[in-house]
DNA sequence: TTGTACGCGTTATCAG
DNA sequence: CTGATAACGCGTACAA
């Protein structure tokens, strides 16, 4: 019988075929140069026709560990993935797959459930490494994906204080930036559309929007802030706040795309227009942003870099073993000039 | 020692603690009903107290299976994966978290190199079953990923000739029905932007377009039609051709809602007011076009819900062990209405 | 250079 | 109801 039995062919399989021992077998795939050229020809042109390969669970269970990492993925309300998760994903997947790594991804809301399933795969030592795209580990009954003591990288949310090393944009510096623009241009009063309040991202944002005016100005008691969310529907009504508002300022910094979509569309519905009355500048570099007219100029944050070099980050300690020196590392995001720039009136 | 021994606690652990053998622990934990009430409510405080959780390798390799599902996910050129591969990505795993499985997720552009990642993953009986985000199976080296006999399903591609059960959205009928929509309004004359000429989809949808045609006026012959392809830019291109015809038709529809982007963004920057010079449909759903100014009109193929139900197809085809009986399975896309349409001036 | 033997952590079979 | 034991497939120390 030359046909795989039923593609279930193990190395003894092999190793009957071929007349050697299995542990020959086995070094022929792993450690071609320590046996001699004769039985390493013969072995290995066996294995091809028998149509071998190494049953993973077994060489896991062998090894103590699986080379695959875990990538944690938000899925705020049960809903979709946002269009940056789905970026980060391939970046990831992109460098891990060049060290041999495999990658499995779990989404959860962090509820009792779908975080049991994460927590599930990691204290199974399933996992090598963990990248979390989420503002926190998720923890259910007691157990907390910190206490596996697994290498874990943080991705856009910074978890340093959690001893957790954490990749993020450079919020900061790209709104100090973002102000600057728009005070280049003339724009004196300015508007800050935020997101929730305990969100990381917004909180650093504003500080960088503020600390750009301070630089500017000399104070930031100018800003208006408007609350919105992650949503393209707060976009809306941060709009309808903005529109409400005796002395509306010319220059408009977004939080994010998203709210950025909803508030520019309802603004013009309103009549305004963009941008000669006023300006919008946001952060996250969605794709389609670019199309929409007038364009919204934004700084793009591009997951893909970031999920890549957060994923060579937690395969070097993978691989070193290096204790997690928790630290942050920003990666500045580059600014995207879209047509939503102008002078003030 | 109450502390679990550097994360590595087994079931000899907790047998040795409990002061039971083994087995009686397995069994506790698999079968509580099979055991004393005391043994097991105190094999169970012992396993919770010193952490345990059991080893999935040596589980999947006792078992013979890993219940892993592997979602293979396309990443042409090297770029980003798309936002419905993300939202399908969700939905898989949203089902399948119930069912109790696990979803590893690759990428590949289908070069020798990732294709043998997907390849090693499959025939390392790593997984249980396949959902295919691609035009074609993975093969590289002489091995196709066909051959390994896994359970699999396709998603969004008709690949029910290759023996694969394939989950898409009724291209043809929503687009005969697009047709429909238009020439209820009025329209007589149709313009068509199509995909790459290899594209299932596109031919699809084109087809579906003529149908209906023929259909409502007895023929296709009038039909214009514009080559894209996936991209933004594609769709300014298409935008330029069809700018450049003597006889504007005042009906377009396009194959794909990111050519539209492109194309509605140059024919109004060329001066043509959307929907009084042209009416404009497309397909896909994307979720920023609902913000656009005017918003496109869509068919939404709602790739969660698609992957959704390929999992679904998928965990009953491995727990039944259902003989793959290749069909196609296909759900209707909704309509959502946009501004882009009206009557012909 | 090659073969033998053991163990990784589970689950399942079979006695008791 | 419980315990001893085998087996899943692999990698490796040790012996030949």
């Amino acid at each position: 019988m030359t046909s795989p039995p039923k593609g279930k062919v193990s190395l003894q399989d092999v190793a009957k075929e071929a007349g050697v021992s299995v542990s020959t077998v086995s070094r022929a795939l792993s450690f071609p140069d320590r046996i001699s050229k004769k039985t390493r020809e013969k072995v290995l042109r066996i294995a091809q026709e028998l149509g071998y390969h190494p049953n993973i669970a077994a060489r896991n269970l062998r090894l103590g560990h699986s080379r695959t990492i875990l990538a944690v993925m938000p899925n705020h309300k049960g809903s979709i993935i946002s269009t940056v998760a789905g970026e980060a994903i391939a970046g990831i997947q992109k460098y891990i797959s060049t060290q041999g790594y495999a990658l499995s991804v779990v989404t959860t809301d962090f509820t009792t459930a779908t975080s049991n399933h994460a927590l599930d795969l990691v204290f199974g030592r399933q996992v090598s490494g963990v990248i979390l795209f989420a503002a926190q580990p998720p923890a259910s009954d007691g157990r907390d994906m910190l206490d596996a003591g697994l290498p874990m990288v943080s991705l856009t949310e910074d978890l340093a204080h959690l001893g957790i090393r954490s990749v993020v944009s450079s919020d900061r510096q790209s709104m100090i930036e973002a102000v600057g623009r728009l005070a280049d241009l003339g724009h004196e009063r300015f508007a800050f559309i935020s997101g929730p309040p305990n969100s990381y991202h917004s909180t650093q944002r504003e500080a960088g929007v503020r600390s750009g005016l301070l630089q500017r100005f000399g104070t930031d008691a100018g800003l208006t802030k408007i609350v919105a969310d992650f949503s393209v529907d707060t976009g809306v009504s941060a709009a309808h706040q903005y529109l409400a508002l005796t002395d509306r300022p010319s220059a408009v910094i977004s939080w994010a795309d998203e709210v950025a979509l909803g508030f520019q569309s309802t603004v013009m519905t309103a009549g305004l227009s963009i941008p000669r009355d006023l300006s919008l500048i946001s952060f996250d570099g969605l794709h389609a942003l670019r199309f929409l007219r007038p364009s919204i100029s934004t700084y793009d944050q591009s997951p893909g870099r970031l999920g890549g070099f957060a994923a060579q980050l937690l395969v070097e300690e993978i691989e070193t073993g290096t204790p997690p020196e928790a630290r942050l590392i920003e990666i500045p995001a580059a600014f995207r000039p879209g047509d939503s720039l102008a002078p003030p009136r």
